[in-house]
DNA sequence: CCTACCGATCGGTAGG
DNA sequence: CCTACCGATCGGTAGG
């Protein structure tokens, strides 16, 4: 019997940074060729492992699309929403910093073919049902509910008026920023950006309170 | 000699027919599973035909991604452009209507997974410059051209705001219907018609003038 | 992690 | 429109 567990013993660290290294660049190809382009002798030629290597991490591909969707959520959530969150302060100006955030990561192309949950969600929307569909659509979800809590919470905080309906700004915000996505993508039109934080910030103009708008201002 | 032209002869109306009909299953097949999953062997299959058969009426792959293409525009202008276009007047009331088609088309299940163009317009972002690209692009521009021209149309009639950008409302709306889209696909939410209906209806109140909150009222 | 292999399917061709 | 075929690649397995 070994004196330490797997975890720590070499072979599971090496193990450990490889599977990283995998599921990085299966988040770029997924990015650019959807989850189903998404092959294993592919990602396995671009490592330089052998295809039955590589399957060994995973045990199928539907594992390996699970595995994928997962490490570009994480992903996101490192780059655009943990920044934003670890502000103390929920409010309009929180959601705003969100917003920004988001929109700069559209723009950053920190995924090799644009916003993996975008082009993810529109692949498997007409999947019949499964884990794979339900984790993207999971994903997404937990970002509309993101994006309707920090509504909610301006609104709470009297900084949104009283009768709006936060999932309904949510709703709006989040197709500006899909627009946003498919302008600079599908025709690599730059000027989709001012259009989308135009769009976004209008938008909320249009549900602010006075106190709102002194927010709005600041953070212009 | 034959003494009638090809294009009379039985066999052209009959392969005329046929390749109609691949076209509609090729269609169908594309708004599930991409321009890529789109192969020539299911296709094939389904209408009962050998996949050298379907082939020969293409001649390559691209060329049947291109003509698919191209199908579901033609389909997509009779059933949501061609309609409304008819209408004589151009102004406000013509814009809310092709908003209405759209909605309605969204929702109406005309492919069987869904909008082909906002499918298709994610799957192709990602793809290296070439005609299959350039086409979904063209048409999706084609489409936001529409949207304009009506917006322009509303603006120069003095029912829009004369400092309105048609080209940013265009842009907006299109989010809604992409959004709309989404949440119906993906979730299955079909109280995303209401969330888009309602933000393209509120979104049209902002910029219009009294003369155009009138033709609004009209339309409800 | 590897080599070597499986049956199925891919886009495409030859020849009729 | 067909049968018969091509090389490449697919997801996955056996065995180490």
């Amino acid at each position: 019997m070994p004196t330490a567990e797997p975890r720590f013993d070499g072979r599971r660290v090496r193990g450990d940074r490889t599977h990283h290294a995998i599921l990085r660049r299966a988040v770029d190809i997924a990015s650019v060729d959807g989850l189903e382009g998404l092959t294993i002798g592919r990602l396995a030629g671009g490592l330089g492992l052998s295809k039955s290597g590589l399957f060994a991490h995973f045990g199928s591909k539907e594992e390996l699309q699970l595995s994928t969707a997962g490490a570009a959520a994480a992903i996101f959530a490192d780059e655009v929403v943990a920044p934003v969150a670890a502000r103390a302060e929920p409010g309009l100006a929180r959601l705003v910093a969100l917003l920004d955030g988001w929109c700069d990561y559209l723009r950053g192309d920190v995924f090799a073919g644009g916003c993996f949950f975008i082009a993810a969600s529109a692949e498997v929307d007409g999947w019949p049902d499964g884990p794979v569909r339900d984790a993207v659509a999971g994903q997404m979800r937990r970002w509309e509910r993101v994006l309707t809590e920090y509504a909610e919470d301006a609104r709470r905080r009297g900084e949104l008026a009283p009768d709006i309906d936060p999932a309904q700004l949510a709703f709006e915000l989040d197709a500006f920023g899909m627009a946003m996505n498919r302008a600079w993508r599908l025709h690599r039109d730059a000027t989709a950006f001012d259009r989308g934080r135009c769009a976004m910030r209008s938008r909320l103009e249009r549900d602010a309170t006075p106190a709102g708008r002194a927010s709005l201002a600041v953070a212009a």
